[in-house]
DNA sequence: CGCATACTTGAGCGAAATCAAGGCCTGTGG
DNA sequence: CCACAGGCCTTGATTTCGCTCAAGTATGCG
């Protein structure tokens, strides 16, 4: 694992940006990147027919209907990916980070929009030479099989949640499940950073922000949680926001 | 394995009972069995390191948390894959029936709990074994990478359903995607037998079974379907059905 | 400074949950 | 045969959680 990422650093340039293994080894089931699956020569490949990007914060760079072209490994920052209703109402999806991929819950047309939360440099592939290259390294198909039914767990954790947890089980399982900020303080696992907006917040969890918002102070006055102005949130007390988390109290 | 039992001029019966080709072809994305994936030598192969078995109805044959040793393609009847919490909460992830598969949503361990609705026959493979058949039949891989995606495809919609949608819209939504039962009238797309209980449907849609039972009642009166006592629903406007699956009227 | 955006907090309302009662089957046993 | 029990479902009455509407605070930016 690490050995593959060591092996980066002799190769193009391109390949770093392209192709990033999960920032925390060890840390997280949502840092997977491609590296696990492949030796360095594979990599090089991989990354000769990958395109990196960067989309600025707020930019669509998937919207559902359109046809399904490409295929995207997040290299930083975070997306959005949802689902709109005619009249506006709108259920996020899921968000992804560092070592995520977007694409895969696709057919001819993209199910769903995604949308940089804030900066997000990706890399993009082209599906259809996706998929030549796995007979060539059946190890990536693998690899992505493997992902896809990691995403169909946290799905239906996600329909649990939305199906018949309470407000305040929401906020505390969403808190609890969203990754220590890498990119911040790696060892603090109390320290969260959402750079999501509570209405982003709100159209994931199901609730609105005046809801969402109920919920965190809730939360603060107990003294379960600490709320930061930047967008940070300690958790002060994890047994008890665990408790939360299922019983609602 | 099954080998010894069923031997070679066994194994081409058992495949027909074991790797059940989507009933209706062309008619929908859930009936997909493996077999348009394959050849039939390779589908002998692959019969021959399954396992067909019974379940009965109200039989649990994949508890959350055990260890996930196996992997199955349903042949005929209808499960449903749910999670619970503590206090007795449910959540039905989904359906299945003939021709789709349980276990893609598992790790090391089952996510999910799958319970027979009614008499069930389904083909059992090991989940290691299958591994190594990948590598033998890189096809049957692809074929499983494109039901998960199809299958996050799904959950994606059904989130925005738990997340978004009022109960008549969420039985609006149900009752349209719901596959016409292929058992019964395969060719009268708006005959749907439902083989599950008003609290299975609950518990899919995130609603009590009281509210369940009101929805019912309510697109009744409209004439916008009939209920009938054997599980039978007639779609008679499927028009304004769709009407009611997104703008709730 | 004014204005916009994001968030918080309060008051009242409403959709669905909960509580409660009764109807309709099917099976079982007298 | 009827009587009765137990699912399963429907319908009505009441409650409640989260939504809607509204006001106010904080922050950032031209």
């Amino acid at each position: 694992m690490s050995d593959h990422r060591n092996g980066l650093a002799g190769s193009s340039i391109n390949l770093s940006v392209a192709i990033v293994p999960g920032l925390c080894g060890g840390c997280g089931a949502r840092h997977i990147g491609l590296c696990d699956a492949l030796a360095d020569e594979d990599l090089q490949f991989l990354a000769s027919v990958a395109k990196s990007t960067t989309v600025p914060k707020g930019r669509i760079f998937v919207a559902e209907g359109d046809e399904a072209r490409h295929f995207f490994n997040i290299n930083r920052g975070t997306a959005k990916l949802y689902k709109d209703l005619p009249d506006g109402r709108r259920q996020i999806t899921g968000f992804v980070g560092a070592g995520d991929f977007v694409g895969l819950a696709a057919a001819d047309h993209y199910a769903f929009t995604a949308e940089a939360i804030d900066e997000v440099r990706l890399c993009r592939f082209d599906r259809v030479e996706l998929r030549s290259v796995f007979t060539t390294f059946p190890a990536l198909e693998r690899r992505l099989l493997d992902v896809a039914s990691h995403e169909l767990i946290i799905a239906q954790g996600q329909m649990l949640l939305l199906g018949r947890k309470s407000a305040i089980e929401r906020i505390a399982s969403f808190l609890l499940d969203w990754r220590s900020s890498a990119e911040t303080c790696p060892n603090d696992v109390n320290a969260l950073v959402l750079p999501m907006t509570r209405a982003d917040l709100g159209d994931f969890l199901g609730l609105t922000i005046e809801t969402v918002s109920r919920a965190l102070s809730a939360l603060k006055q107990r003294n379960i949680i600490a709320v930061g102005k930047d967008h940070g949130i300690r958790i002060l007390d994890r047994g008890r926001l665990a408790k939360f988390a299922t019983d609602g109290s």
